[in-house]
RNA sequence: GCUUGGGUGGCGGAAUUGGUAGACGCACAGGACUUAAAAUCCUGUGUCCCUUGUGGACGUGCGGGUUCGACCCCCGCCCUAAGCACCA
């Protein structure tokens, strides 16, 4: 039995035994409560971040917990393995995407399986092997039959001088990647899957995993979401001013607003249309040359490429046309406004200054008028008396009115005024009967609006899942049948960057027969969007093999759906509204009986380090070339340049290349061992919270390893006595030995409500209390009765299996030295230890004794004492005698087991 | 601007959700062991004050409030992170 703790020898020991014994193989048991610990998974990108051993850990933590406790886990890994990188390697330095995705695939393995991470390795699962792609086209094809994926023209990212498209990324600033040349917009057919049919069902399904999903995330998705309840009204065109009134009559006579705030129309003085409205497009020609060139202008300018910081300041034109509101009878002016929108809602809006703010401020700048039609509520009540601040013609329009009253728009709902025969009711109900009335009068109807738009999954790349459409001419777009699937990518395809798709230049694949016709036709060359393949990869991961469906629904209704979702914050939105989006498409298919697919999620924090600019050199310098000041205290006062002594500057910051703080986790591994880096990775800050990883502190870790390894082989080597004697009940502790066994329940339970808790980094604080007791307990193994054995073999063992989730290896090897045999934890049957409440218990508690809130003495009393007992305690203390001295004690509050506090005058 | 988090020692963070603020770790200081160093083991460590004590005052971003008692609840600010952003 080794004296010495070497962290890469045992690791390597246990990692080779788990693989023998298949440990960590999940199959399904029928009357074993199952547990399904998902992380997400990762792309091949050939090396392993801090941010993934992160991830990993904490779903590993989890899975051993639960697996501790006689839970059936279920915790697979797999690549995330299609996408750009791979094709960008391929155009820039000629490797084959499908080689270079394989050997990053085995990299990251070698690296994921040295951090010891307790995965079924033989449910591993990669997106770019056709028995994976398969069946993304199989559910693309699923989905055209369902009337969800459908084709329409769309615009993407186009750089003419490559002539081809870019994604956002590739086109960042406005500029192509590769060549800097200003990126179009060009129009082509593309395929969708239609998520907004489920808009509402993506809303309202939240209620059912409120308590385990992040309310940030949640907010998140229904910000993207953005639903919106309200009413289209159409308003006549009353004047088209620059047609003749024969002309004017053929065209279409109306504009159609979309408003949530119907109950305000009487305060309407202008319809704002997006300078891409179908109407203004279908009139530009008639416009006069200013209009026509300032339309231009805002259309230009809406296009470009926003900018947060740049509040955008208002802009319009009046078109000359007029409009009349249908229920004012008024008539208003149509302007085209910079702030409207034609892919929200119909494109146009109302403009009610009185009660909007970005209609009061078009409003102030184009001196348009300005009309109060709901006033606060308390103004009715009588609370407060206010004059209308408006004076109204008939028409409808203000009079007179000095703007300079109104500083700005009251936006909130309360009761309409100077609104005809709807003046005096509340907002609520005059949204409904405005509706109502729109409805029967034929000029509107209520209507509801979503920002969330139809997914497109069309890229014109190679490295993706074929999208298994054939264009004939005769047929047009057919579907491939589906015992014609995989459509497989070809082996190999020029990769140059330029022109079309890669895919697009290899006959073999492009040159297909019609399923339908049988003649000569052409297969799409687009493929899909990498969201659809993590859309749905854990479902797989159910049942991997499955060559003839995606996977079987009795064992998906088995494992799913997940317990624990486990990954970064950066998905909170697409990620997870797309495979939200295809367990529901999945659940009407008849395939899975649930509608969401993970009942917790949880969104761990980034792991981030000190960097070091240097200022005179301006550039990042790495940690080893520089030096840190501190003060006598310890707390830094800054750092210096080790070569010159120049003044370094201290940021911390994302880990990453440019800024030289990047922190190999190999490295980390080689020379603290996985057991160190994973315990400290959990411990250093909560898993939701932002990790800063400091060199220093894993060193802490690594002590703590040790620290429990020595005192586990100066118990077990070479001594006799150490067995477990038949029952603890004939068996005399001394005080030291019953202290020692508190300490171990307490911690038990301590730790066992931070787990169900979701709480992984106290659990380690708790350990590291337990060793420290067991060190304080001053029992040699020479002179230690069977009390004392008995209190040191159940620290020793419980101590054991708590760490087992943060630290395997040297759980596995210490276990071995205290159970002596080398059958392993998991094939032993060791179970997560329960607390036994009796041992646990206090018996002596500390009363703190307050006078005033305020801490004057402290109290040794028996845990059971009851309430008045313990009144008459602390009021006998010598030292409260002395504070309430000569004063009257006008309350005593006692909180048995914490405190009493005694109220004096 | 809106939404959602967060603000506690030199640092990362604890605090049974209204009951001893600062657990645990890092860093720092002192000591033991050692020829020496590393490792290890002890001790100390929020700030200030004094008569050095189971001493006093202050202390969880700021200002108020509720309460016997507030890091925790309420009101008003400030700062900060993330997401969204002219969404009608």
């Amino acid at each position: 039995m080794d004296e010495k703790y070497f962290a890469q020898k045992i690791e390597r020991k246990w990692q080779q035994r788990w693989a023998e014994r298949r440990t960590f193989e999940a199959e399904i048991v029928d009357d074993k409560e199952k547990f399904y610990c998902l992380e997400m998974l990762p792309y091949p990108s050939g090396i392993l971040h801090m941010g993934h051993v992160r991830n990993y850990s904490i779903g590993d933590v989890l899975s051993w917990y639960k697996r501790l406790q006689g839970f059936n886990v279920l915790h697979p890994i797999g690549w995330d393995s299609f996408g750009q990188p791979a094709e960008q390697a391929a155009i820039k330095k000629g490797v084959n995407p499908r080689d270079w995705t394989e050997e990053n695939i085995k990299i990251m393995t070698e690296q994921l399986k040295s951090l010891g991470l307790s995965y079924d390795w033989s449910r591993e699962i990669a997106a770019h092997r056709p028995e994976y792609y398969k069946f993304d086209q199989w559910f693309f094809l699923k989905m055209l039959e369902m009337g969800l994926a459908y084709r329409k023209d769309s615009e993407v990212n186009w750089c003419p001088k490559c002539e081809t498209t870019l994604s956002n990324e590739q086109a960042s600033g406005g500029v192509c990647w590769r060549c800097g040349t200003q990126v179009e917009k060009q129009t082509r057919p593309q395929w969708f899957l239609r998520i907004t049919k489920y808009a509402d069902e993506l809303l309202n399904d939240m209620s059912g995993i409120e308590d385990g999903w992040a309310e940030r995330v949640l907010t998140m998705q229904r910000n993207w979401i953005n639903k919106s309840v309200g009413a289209n009204i159409k308003f006549q065109i009353a004047n088209f001013k620059y047609r003749s009134e024969e002309l004017a009559e053929e065209k279409v006579s109306f504009i159609e607003v979309f408003t949530t705030r119907i109950d305000t129309i009487y305060g309407v003085n202008a319809l704002v249309v997006s300078p891409d409205h179908p109407f203004i497009l279908e009139e530009f020609g008639v416009f006069p040359d200013e209009v026509k060139s300032k339309i231009e202008a805002i259309r230009v300018e809406q296009a470009k490429p926003k900018d947060y910081d740049d509040e955008i300041i208002k802009d319009g034109i009046d078109t000359g046309m007029k409009a009349v509101n249908p229920f004012s009878g008024g008539e208003i002016p149509v302007w085209v406004g910079n702030y409207v929108m034609m892919s929200y809602g119909t494109g146009a809006v109302m403009s009610v200054p009185g009660h909007d703010e970005r209609d009061f401020e078009f409003a102030r700048k184009f001196d348009l008028p300005i009309k109060q039609v709901i006033e606060p509520q308390s103004h009715r009540n009588g609370e407060e008396e206010v004059q209308p601040q408006i004076n109204t013609d008939k028409n409808g329009l203000e009079k007179d009115s000095d703007k300079s009253q109104i500083t700005e728009a009251f936006t909130e709902k309360g009761v309409l005024m100077n609104s005809g025969d709807w003046s005096g009711k509340l907002s609520q109900r005059a949204i409904r009967e405005m509706t109502k009335f729109a409805e029967s009068e034929g000029f509107g109807e209520g209507s509801t609006t979503y920002r969330l738009r139809d997914w497109g999954i069309s890229r014109q790349r190679f490295w993706g899942s074929p999208i298994p459409i054939i264009y004939c001419d005769a047929c047009g777009a057919v579907p491939v049948k589906f015992e014609n699937l995989p459509v497989e990518l070809p082996e190999s395809a020029p990769f140059t960057g330029v022109g079309e798709s890669p895919l697009a230049k290899v006959p073999e694949f492009v040159n297909t027969n019609c399923p339908k016709c049988g003649e000569k036709a052409k297969r799409e060359t687009d493929t899909m969007d990498t969201f659809v393949d993590s859309s749905w990869y854990y479902f797989r991961y159910c049942d991997p093999h499955n060559s003839e469906m995606p996977f079987d629904s009795e064992i998906i209704n088995y494992w799913m759906p997940v317990d624990q979702y486990i990954g970064g914050i950066d998905h909170a939105v697409m990620h997870l509204l797309y495979t939200r989006f295809w367990t529901k498409v999945c659940n009407e298919l008849g395939l899975v009986d649930f509608v969401e697919p993970a009942k917790r999620l949880l969104t761990q924090g980034m792991v981030v380090t000190e960097s070091f600019y240097s200022n005179k050199n301006e550039s990042y310098v790495a940690a080893e070339d520089v030096k840190i000041e501190r003060d006598k205290s310890g707390k830094v006062t800054g750092a210096k340049l080790k070569f010159d002594g120049s003044d370094v500057k201290i940021a911390v910051e994302k880990m990453g290349k440019s800024k030289l703080n990047g922190i190999d986790p190999n490295d980390m591994i080689s020379i603290y061992g996985a057991d160190s880096v994973r315990i400290f990775s959990m411990f250093a800050a909560p898993v939701e919270n932002e990790l800063v990883w400091l060199e220093t502190g894993i060193e802490g870790a690594v002590r703590f390893i040790q620290r429990v390894w020595r005192y586990v082989f100066k118990w077990t080597t070479e001594n006799e006595k150490w067995k477990m004697p038949e029952s603890d009940s004939e068996i005399g502790f001394s005080a030291d030995a019953k202290k020692l066994r508190q300490k171990t329940h307490q911690t038990i339970s301590r730790i066992t409500e931070n787990f169900e808790s979701g709480q992984f980094n106290t659990p380690v604080a708790a350990l590291m209390e337990l060793s420290n007791a067991m060190y304080d307990f001053k029992v040699e193994p020479e002179t230690a009765n069977d009390g004392d054995l008995f209190a040191v073999r159940e620290a020793c063992e419980c101590l054991i299996l708590m760490l087992t989730p943060y630290a395997p290896h040297v759980a596995e090897e210490l276990w071995e030295a205290v159970s002596g045999s080398d059958a392993g934890i998991l094939e032993s049957n060791a179970k997560f230890p329960i607390a036994d409440a009796e041992v646990a218990k206090e018996t002596e508690v500390e009363i703190v004794v307050q006078v005033n809130g305020k801490v004057r003495s402290r109290v040794e009393v028996s845990a059971d004492i009851s309430k008045d007992e313990l009144e008459q305690t602390a009021l006998a203390d010598e030292r409260i005698i002395e504070y309430i001295d000569g004063r009257n004690i006008v309350k005593v509050i006692v909180v048995p087991g914490r405190l009493v506090n005694i109220v004096v005058r």
